[in-house]
DNA sequence: ATATATTTTTAGCCTATCCTAAAATCGAAA
DNA sequence: TTTCGATTTTAGGATAGGCTAAAAATATAT
């Protein structure tokens, strides 16, 4: 069955704020999320319901079906999918891409993706360094290092910290490397293996190595 | 003021039909054109005349305004620019991409195409051979020339015959050389002028240069 | 355990776009 | 010029999606 944009919009929605199908969802979250009213989304999660893309309880939240978790990781797919696009081949910066992708990502033409997806030679992730599932769903995850085990001019985002200790997050916090900060490995000192390392593709940063190994980063 | 798809689409349908603006077009041609009803237009007409990009007196068809025509031919752009990317860049066939096309011409964002449109390097006509208006409108005529005198390896589209006699239209209808057919010269033999086309990406043709030389191409 | 606060749903209404059926208008022929 | 056929518009209704206000259900706190 064809799904509307709205109703593809919806459906991502709650596959993210489910954590991929993992939780269930609330229709208030949903609203939020959407930035609509709590009613709209009652009506539309009715909607979901009889498509069997979500398993709807009145009062209790909704569940993402795996039909519905198929739906949401095509659509998540074709979005990351133009994100490479839109920066690889026509220089978009890495932020200015989802508006653009949101539109794009509704576009129903299985054999454009097929080809935007070999044209773009199979990426795997997206220029947010987000997992790009392949045609049957499947994504692959991304490896986590830490931060002093990276070479030289790779990139990735910060995703965790293995000290989390007040005084460290505070430093950390200081200096302007909070989680989901893009970075990139910009210099790194063979004398006592500090690094320079570049932020959100503004401000650059010096680290010394322990600190360096305290940050794990999703390589992209 | 924004439109929407529906509106752009139905815009899109009054340049055309009223060959860039020159004639005024009826409500049953919009319908059959738009394949929709002649009330659904009436309706939309009134909206359309409401913002200004047509000329609306009921009962006595349509005129598109120049701000139309400026919207109209924006929407016009973005099409064939989306068709050249498709066939050049994602290995479309010419007749696989109208569809597709009629999807990503909706897309919103200016910057998006300006992108595009240096990406493939500025092209001045789709894989159809139809003119890329730039970003002002304005479009470039495309030259016609006698078949006999096109270069090896050269592409366009039959637009006219110099000699309308039936047995000439008759000869033509025998081997596939339709007006509009969409032709590339293969080989040119130099001993007698005859020449070797392929028509329609499907079958190859010969004719001699006195046939050639009766057959109008726009090239592309 | 009951009262209150929060969340969710329902009811009713709006706009966009489409439809069918009926009414209005136009234009061409007698 | 009157009438008749074709075209066009209007009227009224459907569906998708959104909104507000009010009702209903659930969750929480005493």
């Amino acid at each position: 069955m064809e799904l509307t944009t709205a109703e593809e919009n919806y459906l991502k929605a709650i596959y993210h704020l489910s954590d991929g199908g993992k939780k269930s969802v609330s229709t208030n979250d949903i609203a939020a999320e959407i930035k609509t009213k709590p009613a709209s989304v009652s009506d539309m999660l009715r909607k979901l319901g009889d498509k069997e893309v979500i398993e709807y309880r009145k009062y209790y939240g909704v569940n993402i079906t795996e039909e519905g978790k198929k739906r949401a990781l095509g659509t998540i797919r074709k979005h990351r999918l133009w994100e490479v696009f839109l920066v690889e081949k026509l220089q978009f910066a890495w932020d200015e891409v989802h508006e653009v992708a949101e539109e794009l990502e509704h576009i129903q033409s299985p054999l454009l993706i097929q080809r935007l997806d070999a044209y773009l030679n199979y990426p795997k992730f997206d220029p947010h360094g987000d997992p790009i599932p392949d045609e049957f769903g499947d994504v692959k995850a991304r490896p986590r290092v830490a931060l002093n085990e990276m070479e030289l001019e790779q990139t990735g985002q910060i995703v965790a910290v293995k000290d989390s200790s007040a005084a460290f997050l505070r430093y950390l916090d200081k200096v302007g490397a909070y989680i989901g900060a893009r970075i990139k490995v910009l210099d790194k000192v063979e004398f006592d293996g500090s690094l320079e390392i570049l932020v959100d593709q503004k401000k650059t940063l010096f680290m010394s190595k322990d600190v360096a190994a305290n940050i794990l980063v999703q390589q992209s």
